[in-house]
DNA sequence: GGCTTGATGTGATATAGGTCACACTGATTT
DNA sequence: AAATCAGTGTGACCTATATCACATCAAGCC
């Protein structure tokens, strides 16, 4: 199943062979299963994932307890605790599966090396962070910016195949609503 | 001036005078007065601006044509439409000055070229936008998990130079909040 | 088959924060 | 000196959304 790996490196940097099968000694493939915890606030988090195959969320968990959903990830999207993973910290967030999940992990310190070694793997990760920030922005915009019902619409629109798989009350979540408001709002 | 320039990036990579030098070659210094716009929503926007002196702030003008901000950037700090900039598309955002202000811009090809050329430099880039993506998502956060004067606590506490130089109007807007609630909570 | 658990809907009520309107102060402009 | 304008405060009222409580339905489990 590397090959999905490949695929996506691939629509931002051209590899040989050899240079793929050089990326590959650094991940480490790992699997999950639903309701299994990949990060837990106040662990050590050195590893970013890219799922082959499954569902996680990353949260967190406030003074309260509420839980707040920061990302999904299925099928060919990373996630990690950014912070954790490059400030080499410990984690504030806390990610688990909602499906049994597949995985392949890069930890912090093959990364480096990687980047080190391997200048279009650095590229890659550039691009990738660049365009996770031009998310992040717009998602700000959004929760500034829109009432409710408009980051529901955005989101079915954005997300479609996502929402399928996903109980409603986590998207509530994840659009910062309530679970009750959600289901006013998709009624209407 | 450049000096404040080559003191951030050596925060993260060492160059020596010949690579800061080349470094420069690729920047072009501009001044802009109080109430400029440097970037319109619409427009390419296709520079990044490294702030020597001054003050400005990229916002977001929605439908109701109510602003958003996004962000402040004053000495030290770096403005751009990154949307724009990296996708070299038309601006969504608009960026403006709320002091005079000097700059020094590096557009996006004289980027991609800085950083083909000299390695270091695209590791520079990889480090400040990963800390941005870091920061973005803690804005997240905080938007969805805290109440107004939680939020403007935090402000108060993240960037008290920044609070002197701002009317409290522009803050609550930068915070999501209305001018009449911040000043609610400020007096509180 | 009965039972727990997860997912969802919906009514009643509470509240944070928005909106509107107006007042006051200091600068800046003419 | 008068006049405009930016910044700020504050009262009255409105509304989107949260919270609490309960009901329903389906699915997995002993």
């Amino acid at each position: 199943m590397e090959y999905l790996l490949r695929q996506q490196i691939e629509k931002i940097v051209k590899l040989t062979d050899d240079e793929f099968a050089f990326v590959l000694t650094h991940f480490t493939p790992r699997q999950f299963k639903k309701h299994q915890y990949v990060v837990q606030a106040g662990d050590a988090a050195p590893n970013d994932y890219f799922v082959l195959k499954g569902l996680l969320k990353s949260f967190y968990l406030d003074e309260q307890g509420k839980m707040h959903i920061l990302q999904f990830a299925m099928e060919d999207w990373w996630i990690s605790d950014p912070q954790a993973y490059h400030n080499k910290t410990v984690a504030t967030l806390n990610i688990d599966c909602l499906e049994d999940t597949s995985t392949m992990y890069i930890s912090i310190e093959n990364r480096e090396k990687l980047c080190a070694e391997l200048k279009k793997m650095e590229y890659f990760f550039m691009k990738k962070t660049t365009a996770g920030y031009i998310a992040l922005q717009r998602r700000i915009l959004s929760l500034m910016s829109q009432k409710a019902d408009e980051r529901y619409q955005q989101f079915i629109s954005l997300y479609p195949s996502l929402l399928q798989r996903l109980p409603k009350a986590l998207v509530a979540s994840y659009l910062g609503i309530s679970r009750e408001t959600l289901s006013r709002i998709s009624a209407a």
